[in-house]
Formats: structure tokens, sequence, C-alpha cells
DNA sequence: GACATAGTTCTACAGATGTCGCAGAATCTT
DNA sequence: AAGATTCTGCGACATCTGTAGAACTATGTC
């Protein structure tokens, strides 16, 4: 499933708050990005089509919920972000974001112990 | 910077080897994503455009050299899918990242390992 | 010099995206 | 029930992307 940008806006929100009529999901959306209404109605139209979302009626009004699961469209955005910019590959994504300076040696923690914590996870798991 | 998935096909060629002329890059380029000539130029033409690439002439023919690093066009690249994807933080990436089944116990420690060295350096130089 | 070859610029065009306006149907308010 | 308000469906349109043919020009080859 390939969101464009636009759409992932819509998702975001439908994702934080669903079910929910365009106009609640307007209302849900950062300021900066206020799209006519006609224009959040196409966009989920789309998403409809898509198979993204699914409409249903309320008496007049349309409710919307997300169908497809945030995870699922980030793995799939992750898929094209790694093959475009990546070779397809994890690690070469995980050597740039450690050796990236906007990275904090406090993300940097985060990121080991999270690590660390997966892994006893799974250890302690089997 | 914006690139489209056509445009990193060809950064990458050219990335990869430089300088280049159109020729010398459709030749680089994986099997499957073999272009008519003139879309390659159509391609590096916009990328002259946008300011990524530069060109110049060597006789009759164009040599095409990037201006954009892979690292500069990895960042902006980052930044909009986290943008997107992940509220811009880097952190619930990592999160995501860790949880990944699809990260393999040994790319978990590489990735542990790449944080620790990266830590190792950063205190070894101040 | 005449032709084949390879490079160039221009133009084109369909499909994807971003953004709506309009006109008519449904619903709410007095 | 009339007017105001809110939705909806549909069409529109400018840009951006992907992909390439046409036509012309410079080069290489006998």
């Amino acid at each position: 499933m390939r969101l464009t940008e636009s759409e992932w806006q819509i998702m975001n929100a439908l994702w934080q708050r669903h079910p929910a009529t365009a106009r609640d999901l307007n209302d849900g959306l950062p300021e900066e990005v206020r799209w006519a209404h006609t224009t959040i109605k196409t966009l989920l139209s789309r998403l409809v089509a898509k198979g993204a979302v699914s409409e249903s009626k309320r008496g007049n009004a349309s409710v919307y919920e997300p169908i497809i699961t945030r995870d699922e469209a980030r793995r799939s955005s992750l898929r094209t972000f790694l093959n475009q910019a990546f070779d397809g590959a994890v690690e070469p994504l995980l050597s740039f974001l450690a050796k990236e300076k906007s990275l904090t040696p406090k993300q940097r923690q985060q990121l080991a112990r999270i690590l660390a914590d997966e892994d006893a996870r799974k250890r302690g798991r089997k």
C-alpha cells in the first residue's frame, strides 16, 4: 500500500481518532494543513478506492475507518525508503542513523536500550 | 532536495560511477530498469534543473557529476519519511525498527555494536 | 564526401497528485 | 414550510512523474 504525502496526513489523523467524519478529521489536522472540506473528501475517496479506508453511512453523512494499520503503512513506507536510499538493506540505514550527528547520545542510548530489551524479551520468550 | 523514485535510480548509478555520460549510466543500471536513452536524458535534465547534478560538455557529449552527496539525499529523504510516518521523530522509528520481526538478532547486534563504537569514538574524540 | 552511428534538444502524453468549486440533496432551525 | 447549514457526488485543472519518439546534428568510417 503506497500512500502519498497528503494521504499520510489524513491517515495519521484517522489513526488517531476513528471512526471519524471528514469534518472531524479536518479539525484534528495540524493548523498548517487545513484543506477545503472538499479536498478532504477527495482524499478520503481516493483512500477508500485504494482500500486503505472504509466508508459507511450514518444517515446522510459518511463515517470513515482505517483499514490498514499504521504499522502496515510504516512497513511499506520503510521498504520503499530502504530500496531507494539504502540499497534495500536495513544495515546501511542503521549505520547511517548511528553516524548521524543529529542523533544525540541520549537517543543513541535509547536505541541501545531498546535493542537490549528486545533481545532479552526474545530470549526469555523462547 | 526532493528526489523521485526514478531520480533515485539515476542518482544511485551516478554516485557509484562518475563523471558519467548518459550511456555509462544506463549500462550501470540494474537490468530491470533499462530506459530508452532519451528517458535517461530527460531525467538527467530534470536533475540538472534541480541542481542535483552538474552537466558539462566533452566534445559533443554531456558528462554528468552529482552535486548533492548521497548522504545529503539520504538525510532529506529520511526527514520526509520521519515526518510522514513517525511524527517527525527518530525515536519512534528506532523502536519500530527494534520491534520489527524482520530485524534479525544479528542485525540487532550489529546495530548495538555500531552504537557502542560510535559512542566510543565520540567520547574518545572529545 | 557519403552513410551509419551516437548524441542532442524538443515535444508529447498518459497517469498520479494536490486542490478545489459547484450544484443539488439532506438536515436543522424558527 | 422557508431559509440556513451541511453533506455529497462530480468535474476541473495545474503540476509533477514516468517514458519516449521525432528530428536534427556532430562524429566515425570507407
